[in-house]
DNA sequence: CAACGGATGTATAACGTTGCAAAACCAGCG
DNA sequence: CGCTGGTTTTGCAACGTTATACATCCGTTG
């Protein structure tokens, strides 16, 4: 059985909450005490129970991060730099898995899922705004993504129509003007569609035609479906001389397609990703990608938990993250103006 | 303020048992009664806390998974079996992040940074045995990988030495003469080894020199340690035939530099790489990978933390988990054959 | 030397839940 | 109508911790 407070009190001889004192570094404790209970800690192993103390204290030092994809590496390295954070603040971080599927957002919104938490960061999918508003009596939460909610929470992402049109304008200033889209979001009345809006919005100011044909839906955001959406647009007889894709997986899907089908990059056709995930800088050609600043959209989310998290209700805010277009070989050619927006 | 049980149980007129064993689904509870309290629970919203709940089972549902790398997709696929395995099982799983450093590591072994945890299921890089040796009053532990301890816990690990053996016999078979070891552990007395030992017991087994000057050490084990590690074989002037490398990451990264270098792959240098991972099948050069069975590894590590959770010590057991090798573009040429254990 | 007051240690009551044992209730039966 | 035996409901204690209020100690001071 484990050792409590009770024990080393009654080891050493003293209260339970003289021990208590010591393990808290309370004032108004004797060196000789404290060295005497300390010894006692020492020798029973104690170690502090933090679901009594939590009990007591109405919190866990836990906050719990939900992700869609864990195996995408733009989450894996958004997590760790969540996990680092909240290490600092001593927090620890329980993370989540919810493969992008309504069900599991809802169960993980309303606290069903990872029930010992302080406060919670979510990047939805598939979570729709009436799912979100009934949350009485919930731990803070905040949002991350691409996904836009018109409801008071903090909202951290990068300015996703923005930097869709940054990396569109660097394609068209290359020269493009057939540029496909990959990876919009299939069976969604209101997909992820920022990324989307932004190639259409660039494009138009760019005074080229908005083809909806090149627009490739995809059911999930994978190297395959990347490479299924690629297949696709090739199989169709179209011939695009450019590529941007929802994110880099993808992006890497369809170089695949490209390659195998002896289409050069970026010569035949020029790609960019999403992400900047560390894969895209180590293919045969390397990829040119919109660097969401990971560091800073984590320091931001548990910063944003944080500050609610005494009971404080900070007014609600949506927070831009940094991000810049970072260009490799599968866009080389003529160099474009590099758009890095306000930190 | 949240709504407890007393406070339901006030709003309906009964005591707080006849509440909770509403709550609980108790038998011996009239209907009219279930209804009458449920009509209270659902006015006031009602929901139980965990945490006090958890204080008096003496469980609470968690167990810890720490890996060194969630940005290594292998970890990644492998963190989502082991959750989802544990969701069936009602359990949560909170992720850890050791980043591979010893001093993470222990404070993980030992309780101190997830602190409210059922169980652990651990992948150590730097821990020593004796740092595992004294953890009494801890929670049961499994671990997990390539590390080797004499100790009485379960360790579910793929036969590393076997599965390096039936890489680098696959690149016999293919005819390669000089095989490259890429990305044994710098700076350990006694590193993750058995993949060298695999290596070079079979190059012993083949009849070929074992050259340790072909054995090439790093840091980490990314795709930037991969490539760093390639360059300084390279640059010494040697040019094996063959790459057998750590992890998928280091064997792409080795790729890229070997691509950038003007040397093809598999003509000129054939490379297998370990884990599989989604990655390595999407490059310009598909890669030849061992694929250790990760669902499988997430499947035993759960049950096995499970089976000792209620108190229970079954025999602590070493589980070897299934492996294949998956032969892709990258050691395309004469047909080998396909090494499987049983699985 | 009694009274005072700051420093130090202690007893008790919570936090919200559930297991246990006992109490209350309700037929049915002699 | 009281007793029996079963069902339903209740009260209390306990899980391990900390906040609060109180008790004790001891050196100073008038």
């Amino acid at each position: 059985m484990r050792v409590s407070l009770k024990d080393v009190a009654a080891h050493a001889g003293v209260s339970i909450k003289t021990v208590s004192n010591v393990v808290n570094n309370f004032q108004h404790v004797t060196p000789a005490m404290r060295e005497r209970v300390q010894r006692s800690i020492d020798e029973l192993g104690y170690r502090p129970n933090l679901t009594a103390r939590h009990l007591r204290a109405g919190r866990t030092g836990i906050i719990a991060l939900a992700l869609p994809e864990l195996g995408n590496p733009y989450f894996a390295e958004l997590a760790a730099a969540v996990i680092d954070t909240a290490a600092e603040h001593d927090y620890t971080v329980l993370l989540d898995h919810t493969g992008g599927r309504r069900e599991q957002e809802l169960l993980v919104s309303q606290g069903f899922r990872a029930r010992v938490i302080d406060g919670l960061i979510l990047s939805p999918i598939e979570l729709e705004t009436e799912d979100l508003r009934d949350r009485a009596g919930e731990v803070p939460l905040v949002l991350l993504g691409e996904r836009d909610y018109d409801l008071p929470y903090d909202h951290i992402a990068i300015d996703n129509v923005a930097a869709a049109r940054a990396a569109v304008a660097h394609l068209v200033a290359l020269g493009r003007r057939e540029v496909a889209f990959i990876g919009a979001r299939r069976g969604r009345n209101e997909p992820a569609q920022l990324r989307v809006r932004g190639w259409r919005e660039e494009l138009t100011a760019a005074g080229l035609p908005v083809d909806e044909g090149l627009v490739a839906a995809t059911d999930g955001w994978g190297h395959a479906d990347g490479a299924e959406a690629m297949t696709r647009i090739l199989d169709a007889g179209r011939r695009p001389d450019a590529v941007f894709a929802y994110n880099d997986p993808m992006a890497i899907g369809a170089m695949r397609v490209l390659h195998t089908r002896g289409l050069r990059v970026p010569e035949d056709i020029a790609v960019v990703g999403f992400d900047d995930v560390v894969e895209g800088r180590f293919g045969a050609v390397t990829l040119t990608s919109v660097s969401p600043d990971k560091g800073a959209i984590g320091r931001l989310a548990v910063a944003s938990v944080l500050a609610r998290l005494g009971g404080a209700a900070p007014e609600p805010q949506r927070v831009r993250a940094p991000y810049r277009l970072v260009e490799r070989e599968s866009t080389l050619g003529r160099r474009a103006a590099d758009r890095s927006p306000k930190g």
